[in-house]
DNA sequence: CCATATACAAACAGTCTGTCTGTTTGTAAA
DNA sequence: TTTACAAACAGACAGACTGTTTGTATATGG
């Protein structure tokens, strides 16, 4: 019927739908493996022969999920010319997407702690991250961006406040006013790193 | 003998200093109770007496944590009347303190994702982030930042770089030159929001 | 068709949290 | 000072959950 690829490929992608579902809803800690397999149509047996623990589940969700925006922001950014204004378009794609619970959740709030930073950033870098340092290096080589400054360091701080952006903006009781506010504080500290 | 107050200002005490150094060396997920209490030289009642559960302790130490910061920046800004150099000193207390394996485990990885960001924040709202959001507002005040920014949305976006910053120089090979770059990354963008 | 590896199922053991019950120690009024 | 009560603490217990292990079905290659 179904070849062993094919089993594989369905299991694994039903399982980490399912898990994305489930850390999402109840957090990292709290999301039971059962209720995972449960959602997924599967077992707990599936689950360990394909993922090692609950932990290399949690890592393929969050590799996913930080492809997905990364793409996101590729699709959107690919034929802009001008750096800074790709940069600009590209941090409100970002704030959007992530402000999503699920996304907001599994990402930045439950990734850093479940994963370690380390793990967590390795993954962002050649996804979400990338896109951002791929643009700060055309502004760089624009003549844009300060010269002086390390763009992979200056990256990480920047997306780092861009994800603080997104839980101010979660949590505001107005968040298109919040939105504007953090994005004039983005841009701000992105015309800084310009100077 | 010994009143109850002291009898509970005793064992609250001695549970929290014993929680801190168990959720450094574990993180809060895998830090068991048995091993806080045995630490602490008490039991699992009377942890249970004094705190609702393993959070609430964790949410002790987490404010206790970040008191002590916002003690260590005040005392080293209090008596210096330029804003903007209050401000770049104490980012570098800042950046030292945070960055010991204790502090930034609890503060900045595992805070967020077992407290709720919300929660975390407004324990720093009253602690650190307020030393930076008095600095941006004296900041403000002189006329050297813009006064169009949010001072509560710039503080949090900053301190977001800041908390990053910390991650960047303790896994960086070279630390020395990590915090030389983050700074000067953070130097930047607190320059952007003054422009 | 057979032997083996892969995919999956279900039971099991160990750990850990929060609760419950019981005991000791302090407190305050009679 | 005795007595009644409340607070502090100790230890046992039940429930939940993870990771492992053992067993079964399905596919694959010779």
């Amino acid at each position: 019927m179904a070849s062993n690829e094919q089993r594989t490929a369905k299991t694994r992608a039903a399982l980490i739908k399912a898990a994305r579902a489930e850390f999402a809803a109840s957090g990292y800690a709290d999301a039971a493996t059962n209720a995972i397999v449960a959602r997924a149509g599967a077992t707990r047996g599936a689950m360990y022969h394909h993922f090692r623990d609950k932990l290399a589940l949690f890592d393929a969700v969050v590799e996913a999920e930080d492809a997905r925006l990364a793409g996101l922001i590729d699709d959107a950014t690919v034929d802009m010319p001008d750096a800074y204004k790709a940069l600009m378009h590209g941090i409100g794609i970002y704030l959007d997407t992530a402000a999503t619970p699920a996304t907001r959740r599994i990402l930045m709030l439950d990734g850093p702690s479940a994963l370690g930073w380390k793990r967590w950033r390795e993954i962002q870098s050649h996804n979400s991250l990338r896109t951002l340092r791929d643009g700060l290096e055309a502004a760089q080589a624009q003549g844009v961006l300060d010269a002086k400054l390390s763009v992979p360091v200056a990256a990480s701080l920047f997306a780092a406040s861009l994800d603080e952006a997104v839980h101010v903006i979660c949590e505001a009781r107005d968040r298109k006013k919040a939105r504007t506010d953090a994005v004039k504080a983005a841009q701000a500290m992105l015309d800084g790193l310009c100077a």
